[in-house]
DNA sequence: TCCATTGTACGAGGACCTTCGTAGTTTGAC
DNA sequence: GTCAAACTACGAAGGTCCTCGTACAATGGA
């Protein structure tokens, strides 16, 4: 009881519609390590992954943050599936508004990847 | 006189090997509105600028700091020409480590630039 | 109902970033 | 030698960012 507000289906998460998706923004986001690394591994995985599945070096509260800086970026689409919190990019918008730029710049850090020891 | 250290022709600015150059690093100087601005602009002109060519509603100790923000990156080259500072891309060195990134990064910059209103 | 799982909110610490003003350095021309 | 032009160095103010710890909320199952 008592939901207070919108309620509906589970809980509502905002993000940013694709025309308010703003390049510096998107990397911004991508220039973390930490963040760079989790949008890899939900390239790799082709899929929607919760947030539990990544295993970071860092606390839950930073993992929150960082999940949520990529979500207000407009970089991946959250929701909730029970407890969990599933994880997709939003290829499909960044791909209308930047065609190419999310391939070249995956390709760009596995080249790195590479490069440096993993 | 006094050449104190190097010296030689001019004065040397510090730039980042090709090895050394990160992708983190290179989003992230490319995720202020400023630097893409000066990035698209050198781009476009295809050539080396001067600090002095360009027209950016910020002081001029604010504008040193974004090149040298872009140099240190490893984004673009500096050299002196006499009192002036030449300003070029890097793309040789860009295009060798993550072929294809820059021109998507330009061109995605350009859409977003063409969509808003300038 | 009780509980374990999953993730959030809030605040704090410390680092870094953007911007500016002022004073100084280097160069080329007169 | 003197001077203007172009850029730098330094320091400061104000903001943002990353990280954490602790306490809290929502869900699904025993």
């Amino acid at each position: 009881m008592t939901p207070a507000a919108p309620a509906a289906a589970g809980r509502a998460l905002p993000h940013p519609a694709r025309d308010e998706i703003r390049l510096e923004g998107v990397l911004h986001a991508l220039s973390d390590p930490m963040r760079l690394r989790i949008v890899r591994e939900l390239a790799a995985d082709r899929g929607e992954l919760s947030c539990s599945d990544f295993d970071l070096p860092v606390t839950k509260s930073t993992t929150t943050h960082h999940f949520r800086v990529l979500r207000e970026s407009g970089v991946i689409r959250q929701t909730y599936r029970g407890t969990a919190k599933m994880n997709g990019l939003r290829d499909d918008d960044l791909d209308d508004l930047f065609p190419g730029l999310l391939d070249s710049l995956l390709a760009a850090a596995a080249r790195q990847a590479a490069r440096l020891g993993r």
